[in-house]
DNA sequence: GTCTATAGGCTGATAGAC
DNA sequence: GTCTATCAGCCTATAGAC
């Protein structure tokens, strides 16, 4: 029975190397160069084969994004380790922002190019939780609401609100950076950025 | 004297009348769908006589960009009226994020599309004050001079830094919002993001 | 499974007639 | 100034041969 096994194997093969043609084509240049044909000449298979394997460009590109926000999960998730809440928050924040700065292209796929498939994952995420969407934001929030109850943070904060409104400041340095160029407004570098983005929201919530 | 001039007045307004009907395929297919056909189809002449008004695509394109930056400013602006400076602060923290979700096709074209186009007036900026980048950015940068020079912020703050911080927080809510639907993360509304951004903000920053 | 061939689109940009 | 016609290229997706 190994010959069923063994087209199996081959089959899922391809489907990975078509990912992984996608993913460098997506790095190199950009989602929207992203075309079935450069992906068939990459695999060095005709363009219809691609089919076999995925019924669209857009199937593709979704579990692109997917690996993305993967990514990103596993490039914050080692925070947890950092016992101080406090400094953990801003060891989130510093790793989620070099993440961005670090991998434009990914960060891009997920949150500025396509808001279709972006949007299609955060709401799949709502009812599964084992989705990264979720499992990325849980880190942060998880962080926000230990805070609150060891009363550093005030106990009238919402977690998730709180959580959000964090995750947007560090978004919003990556994003500006990621549109702008590097002499986006003024020409503080990042890391100063992020210091400053933490010193102000620490000191914003903490209890009086 | 008067025919060479009536003829500089119909060149002008043809080249109006591409920009319009520019910025109406953008703002109802999104950047990505602008194209010469579609742009020669909606002032009803052929797509070669666009070319004698605009060098390229992407000249169009850029002057779009521009003018939607125009646009946030004059969004923006307003807020310079109120007096109180903290006042001023959250005003002009509501007027950019209702600009950004009541205009996402122009926030779009300017913060999210097509890196190229707004580094370009970003680097402009640089050079040229008047640009609208700078003077959208001074707006905000003016306020929190003034709060640290009433003393109302700490004397230890950089304006540039502070200002920036300022801008990607909103920049965050607006762009993640414009990426993930209204479902990214929690289902907080925006005004509820933007009001405790603000909060944070401002405690944060207060002189102690 | 994999190919070739092709349908049926789209695109930016230009040459040359009027 | 404005047109038609066109080059030269891109694209997704599929039918049908092997």
């Amino acid at each position: 029975m190994g010959i069923l096994e063994r087209r199996e194997r081959q089959k899922a093969e391809l489907r990975e190397q078509i990912l992984e043609a996608s993913r460098a084509i997506v790095l190199a240049q950009g989602f929207g160069a992203l075309s079935m044909r450069k992906i068939a000449e990459a695999i060095e298979y005709s363009p219809a084969t691609i089919y076999l394997h995925f019924a669209s460009r857009d199937q593709i590109a979704l579990q692109l994004v997917r690996e993305g926000f993967e990514q990103l999960l596993a490039a914050v998730a080692p925070a947890r380790h950092v016992s101080d809440p406090l400094e953990r928050l801003r060891d989130i924040g510093r790793r989620y922002v070099r993440f961005g700065l670090e991998n434009p292209e990914a960060y891009r796929l997920i949150f500025m190019e396509s808001p279709e498939f972006s949007s299609e994952l955060f709401r799949a995420q709502l009812d599964a939780p084992e989705e990264p969407a979720g499992r990325a934001f849980a880190v942060l929030a998880d962080t926000v609401r230990d805070l609150i109850e060891r009363g550093v943070f005030r106990a009238t904060l919402d977690v998730d609100v709180t959580a959000e409104v964090l995750w947007c400041g560090v978004h919003g340095i990556v994003s500006l950076r990621l549109a702008c160029g590097s002499n986006a407004m003024t020409l503080a570098n990042s890391e100063c950025l992020t210091d400053e983005m933490f010193q102000m929201a620490a000191r914003g919530l903490v209890a009086t």
